[in-house]
DNA sequence: CTCTCAAAGTTGTATATACAGGCTAGACCA
DNA sequence: TGGTCTAGCCTGTATATACAACTTTGAGAG
């Protein structure tokens, strides 16, 4: 478990990261050709390919053939934040998910949501309203428009056992979406149905997901500012998947 | 431009993609095996290894060694949002951006700070607060303690010129860090230097930066809520750096 | 019938080799 | 002096081969 046994091209890697980490190398420099790299490591020219193409995929440094390979620009200030479904995201805290569907009906597109749904005013949508709660506090009002083409069989599902999106991914994989985060005064009934004070603040989020490269549903998902935040934890270019996972510490510092 | 210049190993990774997006191959469903791919498709074991490996990275596949390689589930709803420096973030939608030092001075390090930083109470650290402005309109105060050790030439540096994110990541590259969003309701201070409503909510952002293992730096960044959202594009796996470029178009949909 | 173990299939890594194509510096020519 | 062009280095891709390690299956021994 300890150094010998990793891979040659991932000591290649590791080497390399090492040098760049510790500021050797600084970018825009010149890191070792494949060639360097073979006669100074004893391996073959595919294993040093190999290094340095997942350090390129990895965003760590950048190659041009005829010219070498150059420490990439360290992007400057990308931070990345994961925002996962309600239900999974409960779960992952060890607590116990429910929901209560206020409303599930079929109704004409308006304004707002027939453009963001790229339909004409009146076209045919399933209109979804329920409660998200965690053990038994609400925790998200989610208010789905989906298309009603794409979900034909949406008003026969029961949304308290199967979330919404879960329903949606399970009928078409591989999707697109697009979203954005405000903070925003709720209205008098999403503060009644997430319990909020008057004076409460809400984190909204606004996501519109694409199958078959259209726009299929568009929904409003609102928190109580007071109990719900958004958190996520970067790491350098190599960890496109361990987002998942780490541990949030930063959670009594209040403004 | 067409079809035909694609490397082999993109082809098979295009051809698998197509079978799993239309559907023909669904989550843990076992997809074509090297071997099987170097018979089908004419070509090396290699070839078929690099197509089927860069899938494992981008999240299509997962593979056992032994047993194969089947679809991966499909990201049960994790959906990605990019949180930019203010300063690039402003200069990308063609806006001009500067800024206003309010505090910069060093200070003993109290409660929620020192904690953050995992140092003891009453070491030194550098206070920043500064007011960020797009076309002249205050849009994000940001409040920052740095690691006294970690900036020493901290209290020479002309904040309006270059960004203390800027600053910071020019001293080390390569940086873990952590994030957390909230929407609260700011107090007077902040109010005032963000030039905001009594009733208006803020949108939050809580951010603490590594360097070399360690914590360096905590920012608390507050935007106005009615003139500022965070905004996110998803696309399936395979896009690792097209985030950025992206455009929104959801903008007009208030609640 | 049950246990053991070997065979076959699978992924993971590593090497040696080959050719195509981009880029640059310097030799060479006019 | 100035322009051209080639030799040499670099990345990008593709192949053939080899061995290690893991998993399942089934044959064979007891």
């Amino acid at each position: 478990m300890s150094a010998a046994s990793k891979p040659m091209y991932q000591q290649l890697k590791d080497l390399i990261i090492g040098r760049i980490s510790a500021g050797e190398l600084r970018p825009s420099d010149r890191v070792p050709s494949e060639n360097e790299l073979v006669e100074a490591m004893n391996v073959s020219r595919m294993t040093a390919n190999r290094a340095l193409r997942e350090l390129t995929d990895e965003g760590y440094v950048r190659r041009v053939a005829g010219r070498g390979t150059f420490v990439a620009d360290l992007r400057a200030g990308s931070h990345v934040l994961e925002v996962h479904n309600i239900a999974d995201e409960i779960e992952r805290r060890g607590h116990s998910h429910s929901s209560v569907v206020i409303r599930q009906s079929l109704q004409h597109a308006r304004g707002e949501v027939a453009k963001a749904l790229h339909i004409e005013q009146g076209s045919d949508v399933f209109h979804l309203l329920l409660v998200h709660r965690e053990n038994g506090t609400p925790i998200q009002l989610e208010d789905r428009h989906v298309l009603a083409g794409f979900a034909p069989d949406c008003m026969e599902q029961d949304f308290t056992t199967v979330t919404p999106s879960a329903y949606l991914t399970a009928i078409s994989p591989l999707q697109e979406a697009e979203q954005v985060v405000r903070a925003v005064m709720p209205n008098a009934a999403v503060r009644s149905h997430l319990q909020m004070r008057d004076d409460e603040p809400s984190l909204v989020v606004l996501r519109r997901t694409w199958a078959h490269g259209a726009p299929v549903t568009f929904a409003r998902l609102h928190h109580p500012g007071s109990r719900y935040e958004l958190a996520g934890h970067y790491t350098p270019p190599g960890t496109p998947k361990s987002a998942t996972g780490t541990v949030v510490e930063l959670e009594k510092l209040r403004q």
